[in-house]
DNA sequence: CATGAATGAGCGTTCATTCAT
DNA sequence: CATGAATGAACGCTCATTCAT
């Protein structure tokens, strides 16, 4: 409770993340040295290594940080319905993606980079993105929103597999992510699907 | 006329290919050393330098002889509809990465990976695949396939993240991709969408 | 105030230079290796590069140390005729060459050798001491110890090279240097020339 | 005798020292690569291992033969006093330098550059030269043309230090060698010295 | 706890030399 | 003799990690 906790609740452990997480984003992995990021933070070398015991723990811990940041911004139980759930999953997503451009880049770029152990853990994390919109889609089709037979295995996968590619067009190719519009879009193509006669054209 | 270049042909800058397929694959561009690819290409180092001025280049070189290959594998002219070749494109898409694991996660590894020149180059051949996409969406929707209005741009993306995604699946988790199961349903999904009475539920 | 900087003034950086220049002398500069010259300075290699950025900065910062050293040790200016500061100026180098053989071959031998920018350096700095004696000469031609039309230019050349060879002597075939025999000898061929008739023999 | 000899005396060995010549010239041992000078040369890399074991003996020879090209250019005998032979050695010199600007760095920059075996070597034929020059002196001084008490050795060392000074300046700060003027400036300073009163001023 | 000077394993790259043809 | 594809020893430099203070 020292004044120093108090401008940094977390500590020094929180200081030195929020500056790995702006030299990592901005060099990547490999180029990121250690060094750097200790000056981002304002302290000593070694001093990292009092908090975090390798250079790949402190990227882990970084990105499990991140995504905690990242899941508790998308609050979306308050919702409704699957579909509305799921609008707003990709609805804070793409804003989050849009202003947070380097660590998007950074999210996106090691979506199965990294090697051998580090690769595995980066797989549990997007894995574990992917069973919340299993679990979204699931009770949806329970609810009888969706067809009785979609299959939610491929449906997460297409929902995850199309936000990242759109995630990439926003910050490579800078696709206007605000207002609703790409939301809109997306959800439509991904409820009613590509073929004519669907979605709003209703049957007599 | 040799035995040797009967058994490659190409000759050694196809076996150093080769060798440097696996090996990137199995360590990622940064953990692989050239020592080991000419080890695994029965060659000596040196011997690398002769056909490629660096890592890198030998890196990119691998890379287009992989997405050459692929995209010479992706032969879809044929089928008259644009719904049958982008079934077509990803059938063979599923299966290329089924047959070829390694390279599978080499491609998917590298969607966004890598530093500075290299990540750029790999942009513009992730581009190149999605412009492919967006043609035949194109075509689809002038011929009336579609919905008029169909946003091609988002809709090939949403197509490319879930082949992408999906192939994760393959070679991550194990999915099994054979026969046209996968396809179908990853189709169904895409041109009727999540939500029911759409597809195959036909208006009176 | 421990006993190591009490040892090496100047610290590490000063421990450095004093290999190199061993090494750099023995060997030369390209068969000099930066691993060897740490172990002569009992570091680890990388240190090396904690306070020089390259072996060719390590290799001009030595020189300039040394120049430095040399040229301190040239004080001349307190003696009285141009005459006499040149005859100091060669007595001082040859002391110098002769009691750091060593260092002494490395200066002669790299004269001119060495490749682009280092040699251009390397120029500059023999140039500065040209120019030191063009200005003795310069003066003394002034005050009318010379020739009125005395050529400076070649003058400060025709001593140069002269010491240069003469310290060659020293270090390559161990002409003694000792005493002022070698100065004197020199100085009066310089002054007086080759031909009889010249010098100590005064007209009537 | 074949019409190869005939185009090329010497036959492929002289070639190559041409080559090798122009090529060391330009870059300086080290970064001299054996390919460019077999490329210069128009012939295969592994033929000059067929006439030269080593790059460092190929030097060497190139140097020798350079040398003797220069020697054999240096016909004094025919003059009759030693000081015109020195003048014409000296005229020639700077002649050949002046004709070679490539071949005079290199000679320069080699004064004593290199290591070990062959900076021996390259001391020797230096040495041999200023023998030359002593040679002269010591039959103009029994001559009575100079100083009964000439000191031969430092004179030789004096001419030769001088000559390769002016050289210095000629090939790197563009010195002009035209007409005879810096050589009667420099033997009139070699002969005659810096001081007043000597030379050109006779008694009466 | 904090530091940063010191470390050395590790790797990409070069190029003189060899040798099968 | 001639070749040039193949080689691998050698080295400069980086940077994650350690540890004495």
């Amino acid at each position: 409770m020292d004044s120093e906790s108090r401008e940094y609740p977390g500590g020094k452990k929180r200081i030195i993340i929020e500056a790995a997480a702006k030299v990592f984003s901005k060099k990547g992995f490999h180029k990121a040295k250690i060094e750097e990021i200790a000056k981002e933070a304002g302290i000593g070398k070694g001093t990292i290594y009092e908090y975090f015991t390798s250079k790949e723990e402190l990227f882990k811990e970084m990105l499990s940080s991140i995504s905690r940041e990242y899941i508790r911004v998308l609050d979306f139980s308050s919702h409704p319905s699957a579909v509305e759930q799921i609008k707003e999953i990709l609805k804070q997503h793409f804003n989050f993606m849009g202003m947070n451009k380097d660590l998007a880049r950074l999210i996106i770029a090691n979506q199965n980079a990294l090697n051998g152990e580090i690769r595995q853990w980066f797989l549990e994390q997007t894995l574990e993105k992917i069973y919340v919109i299993e679990g979204v889609l699931e009770k949806g089709r329970a609810a009888g929103e969706f067809k009785e037979d979609l299959n939610v295995y491929i449906a997460a996968r297409i929902i995850f597999g199309s936000v990242m590619a759109l995630s990439g067009a926003i910050v490579h190719e800078n696709l206007s992510y605000e207002g609703e519009a790409l939301v809109q879009d997306l959800m439509d193509l991904l409820l009613n699907g590509f073929n004519k006669n669907n979605g709003s054209v209703q049957c007599g």
